[in-house]
DNA sequence: TTGGTTGCAAACACTTTGCAGCTGA
DNA sequence: TCAGCTGCAAAGTGTTTGCAACCAA
């Protein structure tokens, strides 16, 4: 019940053509002494798959259809790896679960449908309204990548 | 941003005495075939108490200060009874657990600084602007009650 | 009395950790 | 070779559920 199907939310391809940002990974990790083994090009084929964002479990189970083999531990480790390498970023979505935001670079919130499951993306100039009101109102700077609202899109409003 | 400066964010009182709300629990229980048990009691007395919103898990805690015996299934099934009466409201936190909202009557988002841990009340005014920008942008209408942002709060910025 | 509640324990789902053995560089 | 990595298993969270005993109305 935490399916996307919707119109296409956050489905720009570029979401992922911007993917050019994983083509050094496998030189940097070694650069930086680590290794490149099967299971981590498995998780970043799936990672580089998938839209802005997944929840830890489902990339374990992403990763299993390619390799049924994939442990959960290994997953997380590797995410870790990742994220220290500012390739994925984690944070909580709205099953409350870790969940992991995908190329970050890109820093924008979520906007998640309750009536439809969909997520979409708050657009970087809409993002710079919500940060501004919020600093004007109390000096708060807040970190846009964080956060995901729940609502109803436009196709779901009654 | 003269509201609320000091370091107390969302602590003013009257966000409990707007606890009337709870007086008539016990009487609106028993209308609807349930019970007014110690146990109840107890969370419905740690729930006048505390701000905004608090974990399950803090909950427990809270309760367990009042009454060493209680246990966590009680606390959720109790939460479950009350949100049902509209008291309680759950959502997620940053810390990615069940977050419960008390008394959400009154919308409103909430801003975790992520420096302090302090959580501090959006305005209405703000969340207002909030609303409307993402209406604007996306035709999205969010459930303010439901958000939480981190950042950074005045006094803990660079 | 009696059906809603409780406490316990066990089950769950997700995530983390320890460790021996494996493997990429 | 040998530090980093993997898989397994076990431990840890936080939350849910089944059930017999309990107790508010």
């Amino acid at each position: 019940m935490t399916d996307q199907l919707a119109p296409q939310p956050e489905q720009d391809p570029s979401s992922n053509a911007a993917a050019g940002a994983w083509d050094g990974i496998a030189e940097r990790l070694r650069a930086g002494g680590l290794r490149w083994t099967p299971q981590r090009r498995t998780l970043v084929e799936v990672l580089r798959a998938c839209k802005g964002h997944v929840t830890a479990t489902e990339l374990i189970g992403l990763c299993r259809e390619r390799d049924a083999t994939t442990t959960p531990s290994t997953v997380y480790r590797t995410l870790d790896v990742l994220e220290e390498f500012g390739l994925v970023k984690h944070g909580h979505g709205h099953d409350g679960r870790e969940e992991y935001h995908v190329l970050p670079e890109q820093i924008h919130g979520h906007l998640y449908c309750e009536a439809c499951g969909a997520v979409w993306e708050i657009r970087p100039e809409t993002g710079a309204v919500i940060v501004a009101a919020l600093e004007a109102d109390l000096g708060f700077v807040i970190d846009l990548s964080h956060v995901t609202m729940a609502g109803r899109c436009e196709g779901c409003r009654d």
